[in-house]
DNA sequence: GGTACGGTACTGGTATACAAGTGGCTATGG
DNA sequence: CCATAGCCACTTGTATACCAGTACCGTACC
């Protein structure tokens, strides 16, 4: 498990909560590893309750599996729950987006911009290491826009599922595809050109069509046996 | 607060969890009530522990409001998360059984049929009350036929918002009209009938659209001030 | 050598103790 | 009578203690 910076304005909870995740998502803590409580709350160095707190939460969205009494363990990544992550981000994105086209106001339309312009800023200068981040600020201001704040909140939780595939998969796709797609989109909104914003948005999906056989076939120990074989 | 029995089977957690949650659907746990995790875990007879891991889960889906060191309170009816519900269900469950007329298997249909079958005979029977819960779960297994579990428990949690305006609005579909559409969407599925089944599910949700105003007029204490007024 | 049994050191589930902060009530002084 | 200061009873957040059940390992006995 790697180390996270606790930030000063949050919780225990929720820096165990934030901390558990990206060791998840960055295959610190690999799928199958088995977890402790305990273990985790000393390295935390917070006590077992928020760990356990978020423990519980994730597990709920099959992220760990508790067994009572024996241990709890990373899921391993199981084709039902990746493919559930991708169902729900293709059907979530593409709906959202139409009701952005609909509800942004020039507020919402300015933080897009923002952080579009940024996005491009970075990829001038090479930094295309913080583009991540504003990626995933990026789809959220497009939930806020469309009122869905709680849902992307659901949608994030899930999403994991798919997030470490992809950190295995380390397919790049090209920065400078990516913050095009970006701009185009926050242009169709601005244009509430709905028809566009759709096709943008399952275009940009595609590009994160994941191989993957080919890594369960470099990494099989990470991966859950199906039952129908 | 209504007492809920607690089933020998599950943990004191999902004891909580579920008292809580049914309380707040059916308005014993008034929108705007304050609640203590104190008094609750000792009206439930278990410790703060599992009473506090259930409301956490709440607060994530923003169905209680949490103030450190002050208190905890049920939140208001707010028009926005109730959209919020409405806008889920309404994509989600069109998408989810176009994949369940993909999907499901006949074992899958199998139990569906019985579910039908069962809410039949408690219409002939008069016995309409059992058929909310049939209903419940008669959507559950859709999702389960579309190999989409997960996104059902997150859509239950968040639909507390609508289902306690449903509550409120004492407003009662027909159960006639409930059942037959739920036979019908059986056969789509069958028949792989996708559009069918989509305008089904479009129908059959139109039918609990809800006077929210009518509500707010008789009950404006339950309802969160709009900020844009 | 093999097997069965028991101790031990873990697990997560639950209960309780303690900490830090809030708000209201009361008592006291003007 | 009013205002203010301080105590007290509450809140949630966190840490810790205890419980029941599991697995494993070593030992003793066959």
């Amino acid at each position: 498990m790697k180390t996270v910076e606790k930030l000063p304005t949050e919780t225990a909870r929720e820096y165990a909560l934030r901390a558990i995740k990206e060791n998840i998502i960055s295959l610190d803590l690999a799928p199958g590893t088995g977890i402790s409580e305990n273990e985790i709350a000393s390295f935390l160095g917070v006590s077992r309750t928020p760990v356990r707190e978020s423990i519980q939460e994730l597990s709920k969205a099959s992220i760990i599996e508790i067994y009572p009494q024996k241990g709890s363990y990373v899921s391993l990544i199981d084709s039902q729950y990746v493919e559930e992550a991708v169902f729900l981000r293709t059907v979530l994105d593409t709906a959202v987006i139409e009701e952005a086209c609909d509800l942004a106001t020039e507020a919402d339309i300015q933080k897009i911009e923002d952080n579009v312009a940024l996005q491009e800023f970075y990829l001038q200068n090479y930094a295309t290491d913080k583009i991540y981040v504003l990626d995933n600020e990026f789809h959220r201001l497009i939930y806020v826009a469309a009122r869905k704040e709680t849902i992307h909140a659901m949608r994030s939780t899930i999403l994991i599922h798919f997030d470490r595939l992809r950190s295995l998969s380390m397919m790049t796709v090209k920065d400078t595809k990516i913050v095009n797609d970006h701009r185009l989109m926050l242009d169709a909104i601005k244009n509430k050109d709905k028809e566009t914003a759709k096709q943008l948005v399952e275009k940009h999906l595609n590009r994160y069509r994941i191989d993957e056989e080919a890594i369960r076939a470099s990494h099989p120990e990470y991966f859950k046996v199906s039952e129908n074989m």
